[in-house]
DNA sequence: CAACACCAATTGG
DNA sequence: CCAATTGGTGTTG
């Protein structure tokens, strides 16, 4: 299941979960200071292009989005969407971007609270291996294939 | 503020 | 294969 959150500004979280309320709890924890409104409808317009970006990974979903974070998260995330589908970075060549280091950029990235939106998912070990994903490496591991997949087709 | 714990890593022994 | 190290962040005193 799939939980979309905006602010004024743009989207704020894409998260995954069992059921609407661990997914409302994730979200209240991420951002225990805002105030939560429910909108089933209005969203629904951005949900779809998310939806669609899934299924065609190549068509990055241009949404407004409103990421909260520190300096150093912001610099990653945006980093992190410069990666085009399909291609891979280790932490290592992410820390040496940033002039950081390896473990700060997991930390980071952990913290991403833009699902899908900021590719996290294409972030892997230094051996070329996945290593950790927050929501399940199955999912990481299939979105890696689907954009792979994608790739190689002709368009 | 400082101290401490928590990691989706990496490197060296 | 294990252990030591490392850096950003949230929590706690």
């Amino acid at each position: 299941m799939l939980l979309l959150a905006s602010s004024a500004k743009g989207v704020c979280a894409l998260l995954f979960g069992e059921s609407a309320a661990a997914l409302e709890e994730q979200l209240r924890q991420r951002f225990a200071a805002a105030r939560l409104t429910r909108d089933d409808t209005g969203l629904g317009d951005w949900l779809s292009q998310v939806l669609a970006q899934i299924e065609e990974p190549r068509r990055a979903a241009r949404l407004p989005l409103d990421i909260r974070g520190t300096v150093f998260q912001q610099q990653l995330w945006r980093a992190l969407q410069q990666i085009p589908p399909g291609q891979t970075r280790t932490y290592g060549e992410l820390a040496a971007q940033l002039d950081s280091h390896p473990r700060a950029i997991a930390r980071a990235c952990a913290s991403n609270p833009l699902g899908l939106l900021v590719p996290c998912h294409r972030v892997i070990a230094s051996d070329g291996r996945l290593s950790g994903y927050r929501w399940g490496l199955e999912r990481k591991a299939a979105l890696l294939k689907a954009e792979a997949l994608a790739q190689d087709e002709p368009w």
